[in-house]
DNA sequence: CTGTTAGCGCTTTCAA
DNA sequence: TTGAAAGCGCTAACAG
């Protein structure tokens, strides 16, 4: 039999409720009867029953979750994985709250955030725009107690305790050799659309495309990414003039969201060899356009994944029990037609 | 607050003893008295908390792991994340045992699946090779009540619990898709490297892969599969054969193990191109490769998460839980050297 | 067939 | 600074 705090109090010489504040580190205990404490915890190999402490407590975990608002595909589906989180909340002992704040506003954020500060949540999970008042505000959380996991955005060298999300530079990457690679030495340019250069995820995805195709293959010419703001009808625009007017236009990478207008843009393609397209996040459509052939790889970040990682961080942190770092980890999934979930 | 079972037993009119009977379907509760407890469970909305129950219980969960002994770098890797699992026991309330079986050795599997009838554990998460017999075995085991989890490999039709592993036929294709538009149009030579073909995940991954590669590029000729028995000198043989007599190999692709001699070959190549090499799982030596460049992709299984999720769906079924299907689920990962973790 | 009562391992008043 | 005792939500004897 695993020891209990019964056997701790006896080997220790104490009672139960000493056991306790030295376990819980609460005030209160002379210095050598904590260390008696300490030592019988050694001695006798005592580990504490978190789910039996969680009952004694009624311990429910308040948590955050502070996303952006608008109808871009991958944070619908972020927001609805939070939902079905909640559908889970009993069971995993969680209060999840979703705060919706408008896409890339710093101002808006910054206010949200500063609202959690009356009543602060065990944990916040947030897709950051990364200003000096979010980061202010974040650590301010930090500081009281709060688990603070960055969610699909990561805040360079920020002391967050957890991101949930990719690494943009090597998607950028994957991008660039796939791209190099199904061109296999053949030349010509290649379209970037992009959403924003002001967020960093595209920043990275950017950067690393261009690297690692220049590396492979520096007789192709990368055109300057076009910036759509993510929104399918600029997309589809701008994939259309690239379509158009490149001569040779042999690739095309969608680095940002707005997936339906390049789909529609390439499907009014004369018949004829279509460029290697390449874009992020699988939803219906793009998941449609993989299958049609459309698009030839889809590169995915896992929203299910992301939000459940966060919350059994955020849980973890909040009461200081270790994390599988493997299993949090968010790959970037490649998707062709041929491994499709 | 959420109800409890004094709730329940109050709202019910009875007593907490009789509404512990019903919720756990025990015997020895007049239909009548139980349909007024399960009328109230839903008028209150009662949920039953399982952390509580365990508690109460005192439940562990006993889970065995049947698997195939032997140093092939993926099955290490298996039976270590068991040995992590074990880790992580106390926390987990389960108690894992590691059976190990010579692989590819039905008998020894009936054996040890035999010998696990006299104490049944919750659960049982097996790398099964596909007979009469251990199907069988299996059947038997479930009827008793144990929870059969299939890791790895699957047995087609069976009704298992619950299959952890990937889907071998989209990963061959995947691997075709890969090879066919890295070659992009060029004609040549395939070789093919397999472990055995008695094994249903290898017969899958070759027949997927053959289709795909057809499919895409049907002037590609693809040679008849060698099959190594995963033995890295046999493959070093193989592969070094291909290489040498082959006239236009273009590709080559080890749907097996043993891929530290696809590499030893590969890698004494006189300098010029070399063929496109595709290969499974991710391990110290591949992942090497795919570093310097002399493997070109790797399709792999997350052994780790296989394993996570084979222990979350035995205690799961074993308690009449519900699973997160999207969880579960084992991604064909796609590795570059872009990619990797 | 149904109910009473004493726990599971830990926390939390309330006294001392 | 310490301890005794009641209780978290559920289960399990043991009586009736």
């Amino acid at each position: 039999m695993r020891p209990t705090v019964h056997d701790l109090a006896q080997s220790a010489g104490v009672s139960l409720a000493t056991v306790d504040r030295v376990l819980n580190n609460r005030p209160g205990v002379k210095a050598s009867t904590r260390s008696r404490v300490e030592e019988a915890i050694a001695r006798i190999g005592f580990v504490r029953d978190v789910a039996a402490a969680n009952l004694a407590k009624g311990r429910i975990y308040p948590l955050t979750f502070v996303v952006p608002s608008g109808d871009n595909s991958f944070m619908v589906s972020l927001r609805h994985q939070i939902e079905e989180a909640k559908t889970r909340s009993i069971a995993e002992r969680t209060e999840i709250v979703m705060v919706e704040v408008p896409a890339f506003d710093a101002e808006a954020l910054v206010a949200a955030l500063r609202a959690l500060r009356n009543d602060p949540p065990a944990g916040v999970a947030v897709v950051a725009v990364d200003t000096e008042e979010v980061r202010r505000e974040l650590l301010a959380l930090k500081a009281s107690g709060v688990a603070i996991v960055t969610l699909v955005s990561d805040l360079e060298g920020f002391d967050r305790d957890h991101f949930a999300g990719v690494d943009n530079l090597a998607a950028g990457r994957t991008a660039g050799s796939l791209m190099a690679r199904f061109l296999a030495g053949k030349t010509g340019r290649i379209g970037v659309i992009a959403g924003s250069m002001l967020v960093r995820d595209h920043q990275d995805r950017l950067i690393g495309f261009r690297e690692r195709l220049a590396e492979i293959n520096p007789s192709l010419v990368i055109l300057p990414a076009e910036e759509c703001h993510d929104d399918p009808h600029r997309v589809d625009a701008a994939a259309r003039r690239l379509l158009a007017e490149a001569e040779g236009l042999v690739g095309i990478y969608n680095l940002g969201a707005g997936n339906r207008g390049l789909i529609a843009a390439l499907s009014l393609m004369p018949s004829g060899p279509r460029p290697v397209a390449i874009a992020h996040e699988l939803t219906d459509h793009t998941r449609a356009a993989l299958e049609g052939g459309v698009i030839d790889v889809i590169l995915n970040q896992d929203a299910g994944h992301e939000v459940r990682a966060a919350i059994r961080v955020m849980k973890a942190k909040s009461d200081g029990t270790p994390v599988i770092a493997a299993q949090e980890r968010i790959r970037i999934d490649i998707f062709l037609k041929d491994n499709l979930p």
